[in-house]
DNA sequence: TTTGGAATAGACAGACTTGTCTGTATTGTC
DNA sequence: GACAATACAGACAAGTCTGTCTATTCCAAA
């Protein structure tokens, strides 16, 4: 009987982890207390502070695991496919329902960075790799087409519209930001040699 | 004896105004309280509750006031220049000055809607219309060059570019975010019809 | 069946939170 | 000088917060 039951055989950890970041991200870190964590998830406080030193330590840890979750989510549906001018939409696809879904309360490492301000925070680090990650993922998606220097700039531009995006989305609710974003992206794309024909966005007039 | 001393004699709910936002800045909304509001600002706790009638009555007040003294500041600088085509550099050299800064902790807006994500929260009508109110302005600096719905859906566009180049700055300390923004925004004019010889950012290669 | 590790409940310390209350002091005006 | 308005200090209620502690229970392997 090693793993019948593999929702309550599941990583205390991982529960852990997984109620925390559902928490945080319908009330913010700060609103939520421990021990609303310990309630929801059926665990208790030793075995929370067993696994994580500080509930600062377990923000960091939900963002780690998030930032890993987020770009595999990503990576994998952009990979679906095939030409590298869909892909490009597929990015700005995959963030239109991420906007659309209902959980959405816009980008956990954003709101963290603004509910701990202090410069040397725990989470900071976090927060800016999570940020380069993403910005590499696009430059990924444009290597080998553009020289490195213009290559690296137009990653840093896709990647201000997208920031962009998720604001206006979590901000005024503006639920078509994506669809927004990604009109001025292929504009951009285009005037840096990039041509996309294809509309990722069907329903688009 | 009347207003002698203008500092002492300033309105004590104008100074409480002035530190919650300095404070709140610094910290975020939910890591200050009150008495460290009263604290600083050497106000007592019952004027606090007399000007306003809870902390998130007075978190809401600190931002209309930081809505009016934002916009009245940009549109002071903007206006400072003469035609059009500066006008719009003048912008993305106005956020490059903010996010150099001393202060520079993000957009106090996009701050709120992150610590405080309640849909029904009295703060959240405040910082929707920010944002409008900050694209309704891009919007007009396009007046009468472009047909109404391409001059709103270029003024969004550009407004995605500020929120996005904002969250860089905050979250990545990416001090170049704005001059990078204004690159992407003179291609998207650029592609509207309204082309930009001069070049804001005097400094740049 | 015994043993050891992991998780449990729940009390606890000490500090902090918002908001209310009382009573006193200062202030400008009549 | 008397009066009303304003602000003051500081106690207070009732609840929250993080993190530590003890003592008990469960469970699986030897």
């Amino acid at each position: 009987m090693e793993k019948t039951l593999d929702f309550v055989m599941r990583d205390k950890r991982q529960v852990i982890l997984d109620t925390a970041l559902a928490l945080f991200r319908s009330h913010g870190y700060r609103a939520i207390g421990v021990d609303r964590i310990l309630f929801e998830s059926g665990v208790a406080k030793m075995t929370l502070y067993k696994y994580f030193p500080s509930k600062d330590a377990l923000i960091k840890s939900v963002l780690e695991a998030l930032d890993k979750s987020f770009r595999d989510g990503l990576e994998a549906f952009v990979e679906t496919f095939a030409t590298p001018e869909e892909r490009f939409g597929a990015v700005f696809v995959w963030h239109d329902r991420w906007f659309k879904s209902d959980s959405f309360n816009g980008c956990m490492f954003i709101n963290a960075a603004a509910e701990f301000p202090e410069h040397g925070h725990l989470v900071r680090s976090t927060v800016a790799r999570h940020k380069r990650h993403v910005q590499a993922f696009m430059a990924s998606l444009l290597a080998s087409r553009l020289e490195d220097g213009e290559r690296d700039r137009l990653a840093a531009q896709l990647s201000l519209l997208l920031d962009g995006a998720i604001v206006s989305a979590q901000a005024t609710g503006e639920t078509d930001a994506a669809r927004l974003a990604w009109r001025a992206a292929a504009i951009l794309l285009k005037a840096a040699g990039i041509g996309i024909e294809v509309n990722p966005f069907p329903a688009e007039a």
